[in-house]
DNA sequence: TTTTATAGTTGACAATTGTAGACTCTCGTG
DNA sequence: CACGAGAGTCTACAATTGTCAACTATAAAA
């Protein structure tokens, strides 16, 4: 409902995102089938398709070195703070206190994240 | 990756249990409908369709009056809180201070927003 | 009671997503 | 230089999702 730029990223192209956003460098799909092949049980077939969607769809560059190379081209952030923005919108009807309520009631949440998001606001007097 | 009762809730069948979150009592098909064909546009068929889906899906229940009349079984909070957690596990792998960091950043939080999380972090001294 | 509206059910169809095989092209190695 | 592994591309196929039409049953109205 809000944004178009940072395009919509499925749940298994997410994980190749979270690979190349914790990467130093562009990857090649070596290196990326080597990390999920095994973590994730994918075929190479697999994680060639959805490299190649997410190249598609703008989300990662190709660049031509000897193979291609792989870089994300929307980052961690950005889709992170849109896919937050998201969620306040569909579920929460744009109240951003909705959802810091919920997470603080939130069986998932330790009372050391509740010290440290205490923390976060303690600073602004 | 975390639940399973929550079950999986979709783009258009939320706008569906929204309505059934804010209605006093349960709603017949008749109601739903002349609530979401205008606000949606969505043809009679459409919205039976997905009324069943959740009816399936065990997400709301169907009560036998006259015609039937459709509650939730899950409520608005245990789906937020779902959501919520899937969030945070999905692209903030757990961290749930990285979800209101991106939050306290993102551009659709205005100031305003800010005063009320203060406040809400506040009352803890 | 006959009619009419519409709820409930079944089936449909296109787009998206998860997953993967097959074929071709090319780089690095023997 | 010939070959093999694996990258890149195409195609595929089932499940899910967004939309809806058509048929049947039934309650309310005439």
């Amino acid at each position: 409902m809000s944004n178009d730029l940072a395009c919509k990223i499925t749940g298994s192209e997410l994980e190749i995102m979270k690979l190349l956003w914790h990467a130093e460098d562009a990857l090649s799909v070596t290196e990326i089938r080597e990390e999920l092949q095994k973590s994730k049980g994918w075929e190479p077939a697999t994680i060639k398709t959805l490299v190649g969607r997410l190249v598609s769809k703008g989300a990662v560059r190709q660049e031509k070195r000897n193979v291609f190379y792989y870089s994300p081209l929307i980052t961690e952030k950005e889709y992170g703070e849109w896919a937050t923005e998201d969620l306040v919108s569909r579920i929460y009807n744009g109240r951003v206190k909705d959802l810091v309520a919920a997470l603080v009631n939130s069986d998932g949440v330790t009372p050391e994240d509740l010290d440290e998001l205490r923390q976060m606001f303690k600073v602004v007097e």
